[in-house]
DNA sequence: GGACAAAACTATACTAAAGGAAGTAGTTAC
DNA sequence: GTAACTACTTCCTTTAGTATAGTTTTGTCC
């Protein structure tokens, strides 16, 4: 594996400061772990992620779509439709998915 | 690199969300991250994470050492000093941190 | 011996974020 | 007309985090 500073003083611009700013909040990652398998739409988030309420979920949504790690697609069918796809941005957090789910998969076995 | 399921349904024990319950709190993967440059005592976390406040500083480390994730261990020196030191599972969450820091480097850099 | 200092906190008051319940808008099936 | 579906928003309460002051326990300085 690479080698990567992760200690020591980085107080302006760390490169974990910075992915932690976007993942720290509640559900973010669970949104992100929905989407990994492939476009979704809000409904299906929000049955998928049992007890999100509406408002953290268009929240999240908002936030990553700002941030350009998804996009929103909203399909003139009747009633409405909206898509939220993981951008090629997006897609690049899938490794620290999967390290968190290594560490979590051996937390749960002890 | 091994294929771990990450999305679908995993309502009840899912590994993703596992990690993230412990890491989703603010200052949490920071603290983390000095803790994996080796032993740091109380004052030394606070001085390096510039604005946490102590009282959330030692939330999390009372968390992270209640969770097995770094030990406690007071020398009886004066004034008193308290250092803190990740476990073997703790240090388990170096790859978590080792891809959020790759994550967020190409994230500084556009 | 009294003032002051250092480390590791705790306590208190305040603000920001998250949760829960309910409501809205547009359309269509019954 | 009423219920249902989708994608939200609004309002209010609870929890999490911020800012700062205070406590405790030795010990040195003068």
């Amino acid at each position: 594996m690479e080698r990567v500073e992760t200690g020591g003083r980085c107080d302006q611009g760390c490169p974990i400061k910075k992915t932690a700013q976007i993942i720290e909040g509640k559900w973010t990652t669970l949104v992100i772990r929905e989407l990994l398998s492939g476009k979704k739409r809000y409904s299906q988030l929000q049955r998928a992620l049992t007890g999100i309420s509406p408002k953290v979920l268009s929240a999240r949504l908002r936030m990553l779509e700002q941030k350009k790690l998804i996009s929103r697609t909203v399909f003139a069918t009747v009633p409405v439709t909206t898509e939220y796809q993981l951008t090629v941005q997006g897609l690049k957090l899938q490794p620290v998915l999967l390290a968190m789910a290594e560490f979590g998969a051996q937390w749960l076995e002890q």
